[in-house]
Parts: C-alpha cells; structure tokens; sequence
DNA sequence: TCACGTCAAGCAGAT
DNA sequence: ATCTGCTTGACGTGA
C-alpha cells in the first residue's frame, strides 16, 4: 500500500502548478513556467520520498495551456530530458503515479468541440506520462461524464467515445464515480462492457451510491485492475463539517480513515488523500499505519 | 505591497 | 437565473 495526495506541497517554497493569464502568452514565458513546474515537481517527490510518500497526483497545470491552440510551443521535445530525468526518479523508487484531468473533460458530452477539446487534453496527459518513460501502472483518473436526463444513451456515448481511442490511452484511462451521476454500480456496468478499470472514491461513494457494500466494492473494484494497471488505486476524504456536503476535509480525520482502513485493509490498494492540508495528512496517515500494524495486517 | 476580481474549458444540484 | 463544488488556487491589475 501507497499514501499520496494530490498535486500540491504546502510544505516547500516552490508551486509546481504555476499558471499565467491566457492573454499574457508568450513564448517566454510558458517555458519558464514549465521549467518551474518541473523543478518544483522533482523538488516535491524528493520531499514526499525522504517521508515515505510513494504516490502523487501530477497537476494537470504542470504545463498550462497544454491543449488549448494558443500552445504552440514544442515543449515535449524542449523538455524531454527534464521530463525524463524526473521519470527515472520516479522509476527507481517505485513511486506511483497518477493524473486527473479537471471537470471541463466530458467526453461523452452532447457537443462535439466539448469531447474534441476532452480528448485533446487527455493525449497532453497522456504524453507527460510517456515522455516520463512510465509504464500502464501510471493512470489518468476521469469521471464518466454528465447524465444529460438519460443516463443509459449517456454511458453508451462514453463507450463508444472510448472505443475509438488509441490504446496507449486506453491502457492508462480508469474511470472513478463521481458524487451526483456515476455510482460504483454505474461504473462496473461500463466496466464489464469495456475492461476499463474503476478507480473507488470512498468519498463520493458515501455521497452517492447503491447501498453496495464496501467489502463488495473493493473485490468488485479489485477484479477490473489487471497486472499491467498495478494495484487498485482508491480516492479517500471525508466531509468538511463547516461546508455544504461534498466539500472536502481540511484536515484529516483520524477516526474516520481509521474506520475506513479497518473496513478496508485485506485488500491491496494505493490510497490518494484528497484532503486540503495534502502532504500533511499523507504523513499523518503513515504514522497512524505504522503506530498500529495491526491495522494492517491482512486477515 | 496588498486586496480582490477574475481566470480556457462542463455539469448537476441547491438557492 | 445565479451560485457552488468539483484537485481550488493563483494571476495580475490597480491603488
């Protein structure tokens, strides 16, 4: 098992989703940004390895712009080597890896320039990944998309949709429910249609859900991840009690994920903690296993 | 230097 | 109709 969180590091100076105003484009300045986001990067794995952080999220900023025509800068070949040296990093001390394309990707959406735009974005995700030398293990984590008041014609659009993608792409996209349209159920149906595997989210399972019970979901889940996908990868938070429900933690709550682990802890699966204090609760989280191996010894 | 309006992009649900 | 939440921050203008 893996502890990650996603994308950003509050302990260390530097930001490694740099961004700039799409109007301030130049050429100037996408590459120093994306040498910033790539140092930052290398900078955030050091830090996550010297705490036994073994799983991060990249953020989709690390190149922005990336998919937008404005971009017409040749940052693969410019950075390749940058990209490359940060692979081997990656490689060398079996750290995990994912990405998760923000909500504008909808690619079974009713518009057309709505799914090209989607897929556009999901080959710029897909060309860090590879230009990084990782292999299929390394996911990109999308949701099904919008429901559209027909939720069977709307999964039958995303399959489709799916079907005509090249298989390099294939061979990272899972899928995860969402907290309002896609439950576990949902996604194993499209699953057992398409061999796509589901990523769990604990949390918008407990917003949203057929009742399925966890143990049910994790040897369902578990099934859809085959040798080259590696371990089952499960979003875990809980509900921020200040905020509207489906707003995410600040900080991480022990009881909670203790609980969860317990329910949780025969199966074998990287946990990423959406949790607003990131790297913070990752090492929490640790030191909770660790304090308690009985946690975590299989039954 | 700092506040704060705004930022490429979609969808659903609440108000 | 408008706002919020999603990985929510961070940019950058104007004072």
């Amino acid at each position: 098992m893996k502890i990650g969180y996603p994308c950003l590091n509050h302990s260390l100076e530097c930001k490694g989703n740099r961004t700039f105003r799409l109007h301030s484009y130049s050429e100037d300045k996408i590459k120093q940004t994306i040498k910033n986001n790539l140092d930052c990067l290398f900078c955030i794995l050091k830090f996550n390895l010297n705490n036994d952080i073994l799983f991060f999220r990249i953020s989709s900023d690390i190149i922005p712009f990336a998919s937008h025509p404005i971009c017409t800068f040749p940052w693969q070949n410019y950075f390749s080597n940058h990209l490359k040296e940060i692979g081997r990093f990656i490689i060398n001390n079996d750290i995990r890896i994912s990405m998760h394309p923000d909500q504008f990707i909808v690619i079974n959406s009713l518009r057309e320039d709505v799914i090209k735009r989607s897929l556009t974005e999901i080959i710029y995700h897909n060309e860090i990944l590879d230009l990084m030398g990782l292999d299929s293990t390394a996911k990109i984590q999308i949701h099904v998309g919008g429901v559209y008041g027909d939720k069977s014609n709307s999964i039958k659009r995303f399959i489709d949709n799916y079907k005509s993608l090249d298989s390099s792409i294939k061979n990272r996209l899972v899928i995860e429910n969402d907290d309002k349209s896609y439950c576990i159920d949902d996604c194993i149906g499209i699953f057992q249609r398409i061999n796509i595997p589901v990523l769990f989210d604990y949390f918008h399972h407990s917003l949203y859900n057929n009742h399925e019970s966890l143990h049910k979901i994790f040897e369902s889940c578990r099934k859809t991840w085959k040798e080259k996908d590696g371990f089952l990868m499960v979003d875990y938070s809980s509900q921020n009690p200040m905020k509207p429900r489906g707003s995410h933690a600040d900080k991480l709550d022990h009881s909670n994920f203790i609980d969860f682990i317990k329910l949780s802890k025969s199966y074998d699966f990287d946990i990423m903690l959406e949790i607003k204090n990131k790297e913070q609760s990752a090492m929490e989280a640790i030191k909770l296993l660790n304090s308690d191996k009985r946690l975590f010894t299989k039954s």
